[in-house]
DNA sequence: AAGGTTCTGTAAAACGTTTCTATCCGGCCG
DNA sequence: CGGCCGGATAGAAACGTTTTACAGAACCTT
């Protein structure tokens, strides 16, 4: 309970509290027998830094704000585990916040992270974005976009290349002999909806096809029971695709089970492939073929461009990555 | 990039910094005339508390730690959503630690957490713990257990029957007329693992038959592919049982994979259940029977416990909740 | 009308660091 | 031998807020 502080520790070592700090933040600074001193001093009270009374005087805080859609969903528990992992490395903590999909929630969460005065934000902006952000910035916080395009030069961005995803997937499709192909998609308020769509239109195109011949069933979630009925709209309609391209795994996985069930053969008699190439996608019976984004990697060169901003902020350039999807071909494809 | 401070609110709106301060802790105590005039100037000049400068003067922050051993298993991404939203309703910010299964990292996390000066602590901890939860204690920070039984009366816990949930996992197994059970487990160096054995253990023993006659495997990992391989296992030793239970949720669905590749009818021949009813639980080919666990309702309760312990320490009772995991038969035990 | 009691608001002192300037001391050069 | 220089440390101010003690004003009570 009793708290000790850099006085306690000078008094303890017979220095002054300034050669403590200048321990703590400049070792190189203080003579190596002082330090030795002091650095017992601490170890023997147990001292550990306030780190809001660092924050205050500094004017900066070891601490960076990750802001992302849906915490549940495994690609943005990927991006989080490699955030935080850098983060932690370099001593910086990390705050999480969870937008759910509210625009109310996710301008809450950022005044939170601007009250706690962050190094950084991480950001997955949900929806577009008035503004908020640029705020952030005037503040001095700086913001790495992540899995979104940037919206301007002054900042850093990382990103997947959703068109050529789309592109790559239905390519592979087409490649199988697949001409009749389908794409079931969630809402397509959602960007990398629209663009892994796209994606398949320019695959549909360059093989000579009519893009307008993508049949397209919008799900209005992107999970398991959403794609179970997808496929029953599809086996409805009678008339069986050649193959079929999901939005997400999750999608992907409800199709399969739909299609498994009513008897129809996955790939002979319909080739079957999703997107982000969760776990599960390895594991199910048929094993799904998948679009595999480097999400863990996302994570990691975002908070190190985030902090390479904060800590060389004269040497530091913008950048805007766009990491490429890698097709992971399985049994629902052979 | 000019921060806007209290006193240049107090400034603009011709009032003294303590009563802008009282406007923003305690707006009951300031005349209606002036908090207005007050609240005027806060949001005209976008002043944003500071909160570092408020935790050092106050003495505590409105923060929290989570430390958890792996953001990326489903259950843990869970038990951090239902925290995350208790914690934002409440104005208080979380600080994410992973500890990765290393109780080195988990050390570092706690460090920087006590560095934040955080209110409190949510943990699963990993592995024993040798006092260093003590340690958080004498500083001040109040820590809740999750996913794992209090050691000392004086804290808070929260955790799921295991011992309940093997049994009645078993105990449904049975019920369908299996009687020669498998268990496939992960390293029973993890507490759940055995606790979930030894429910297993008293089902059959309540059964009338041998608890020594549970086939055990023991995967190396919770994993999909170990699931695979302790099937492959069973499968050449020739001898099949007639149910396996699993102990998580993964390793069932690479034991049904491994099951149906090899021809083996489930749940005709061989029926199946795993633990956690993980979202691909239910989509899988053959819909997989699990014991479900409240893990978001974990996460909530843990963190409202720990909040009430910060903010009422005199009315506050620690409390110990061991809440029930629930059957979910599916196709895999029909 | 005097004394007390609320009710509002002010002023100033903390909280624990960091950082800037000043001071001390030993040694070196001329 | 005196003046200087450079390294090492001390001392004090500052960061932005909260909180305590207190001062005025207004209102009520007798």
């Amino acid at each position: 309970m009793a708290m000790v502080s850099i006085k306690d520790v000078a008094a303890h070592a017979g220095v002054s509290p300034g050669t403590v700090s200048n321990v703590l933040n400049r070792p190189g600074k203080v003579a190596p027998a002082t330090r030795e001193r002091v650095e017992a001093a601490i170890s023997e009270l147990g001292f550990v830094r306030h780190g809001s009374a660092s924050t205050l005087r500094a004017g900066h805080s070891r601490t960076i704000g990750l802001s992302v859609i849906d915490i549940g969903n495994p690609f943005f528990t990927e991006v989080a585990a490699g955030a935080e992992d850098v983060a932690s490395q370099l001593g910086y903590a990390v705050i999480l916040g969870n937008s759910a999909g509210s625009p109310d929630k996710e301008d809450r969460n950022l005044r939170v992270l601007a009250e706690h005065r962050v190094r950084g934000v991480l950001i997955t902006p949900s929806g577009e974005d008035p503004g908020r952000l640029d705020r952030l910035r005037e503040r001095g916080i700086s913001v790495v976009l992540v899995d979104h395009p940037a919206h301007r030069p002054d900042q850093c961005a990382v990103a997947v290349d959703d068109v050529a995803g789309g592109r790559a997937a239905v390519a592979h499709l087409l490649a199988r002999g697949a001409r009749a192909v389908a794409y079931v998609t969630g809402p397509l308020t959602i960007r990398q909806c629209v663009e892994r769509r796209e994606g398949a239109k320019a695959a549909l195109r360059a093989a000579g096809l009519d893009p307008a011949d993508l049949r397209v069933t919008e799900a209005t979630t992107m999970t398991a029971r959403s794609g179970e009925k997808a496929a029953a709209e599809l086996i409805a309609q009678g008339d069986l695709p050649e193959a079929v391209f999901c939005a997400n795994d999750l999608l992907a996985l409800g199709v399969l089970r739909a299609l498994l069930r009513a008897g129809v053969r996955v790939p002979e008699d319909v080739a079957l492939i999703g997107y982000d190439d969760i776990d599960f996608a390895a594991a199910s019976t048929v094993s799904l073929s998948s679009m595999r984004q480097p999400t863990y990697q996302l994570g990691r060169i975002a908070t190190e461009l985030l902090l390479d901003e904060c800590d060389n902020p004269d040497t530091h350039a913008h950048q805007h990555i766009m990491f490429q999807p890698e097709l992971v071909a399985r049994e629902s494809t052979q």
